[in-house]
DNA sequence: GTCTATAGTGGGATAGAC
DNA sequence: GTCTATCCCACTATAGAC
């Protein structure tokens, strides 16, 4: 098992997340216990909580790892310029929430336990959403948006013959026009 | 305890469907156990599975309820012809999710059991939505917005300062825009 | 000191017999 | 309606092996 965390966890700890993560993405939420992690890497549950404080400390490593890809995504999204970054932004947000939906709820069910988090990682990630729509309010509508469209997508709560990618075309549409005339 | 569910259910069912509302509303869905509705019915767990043959036929009551009060709260905005359609509707959309947070998430967290839900439900509450839209990609992108500018808020994910009225404002505005460009 | 295990608490959904 | 029972969960106390 790789591990994970950097000099964050100890080389276990990062083991254990690491673990967490595959059952996680691979078999859900719910599938997350501390039992089957333990099981995973050929130990008891108790055991974990010499490493964690709680299932929660797992999960809060989880958030952080999910955070960190989220910035990159964006920041790849906008790499050179794009000519139409709310677009690439848009796109990037959702390919990400689709290749790691259990990754992506986790990150956003919940309040983010910010005091345990590195410093920095909220900003990081929202900071080219921010560029893009060029002020903080339209920027949290935007975050909305996307956060709203993946949320309905990924819980199927479309009707079965929904054209998701018009709603997304439209949406975009809507912010690309809220950017420009926001100062008019 | 006053019955709900019309003729849906039966007079004990229609009970049973109302206190479970009342332990969601007010501790939340990790509180609503089959165990905790019995008590607080007089009965014990086991026995609410003569009325309803599992714990989501029970949801699926309250997830029915829901819709039939979010249809009325839209109406009710655009009845008599508001001048902003959209701004009225977004402050129903968001003053009911803040008023019935618990029903609201059950009502959006998962696939909608369309089958076990009266016909017609789903599309009255879209309606008022798409007629103010024009188009149902942006009736869409509006839903999607709500539901991702609530769900923040409800999550507690913005950051402690972040002004959502602000948000909800810039996110209107852009709607706003997107409809009157729609032909263009 | 660091890893592990066993055993137990108290909660949950649910099935079946009465 | 009841009861008992099965199987899941997070978590804790305790203690033994290295």
């Amino acid at each position: 098992m790789t591990a994970v965390g950097g000099d964050r966890l100890t080389p276990r700890a990062g083991e254990i997340v690491a673990a967490a993560r595959r059952i996680l993405e691979r078999e859900g939420e719910s599938a997350l216990t501390m039992r089957r992690l333990a099981a995973h890497l050929g130990m008891k549950a108790p055991s974990l909580y010499k490493h964690f404080s709680d299932k929660e400390a797992v999960e809060v490593e989880l958030i952080a790892i999910a955070f960190e890809e989220t910035a990159e995504a964006f920041e790849a999204a906008v790499a050179g310029g794009a000519q139409r970054p709310i677009t690439a932004l848009a796109g990037a947000y959702r390919a990400y929430a689709r290749a790691h939906p259990h990754l992506y709820r986790l990150m956003t069910d919940r309040p983010l336990p910010r005091e345990r988090l590195p410093e920095g990682l909220e900003a990081r990630a929202a900071g080219p959403i921010l560029q893009a729509m060029g002020a903080v309010a339209s920027a949290r509508a935007a975050w909305g948006m996307a956060h709203g469209l993946v949320m309905l997508e990924l819980n199927d709560r479309f009707p079965p013959d929904a054209d998701v990618d018009a709603a997304w075309e439209a949406g975009v549409a809507a912010l690309e026009s809220a950017k420009t005339t926001e100062h008019a």
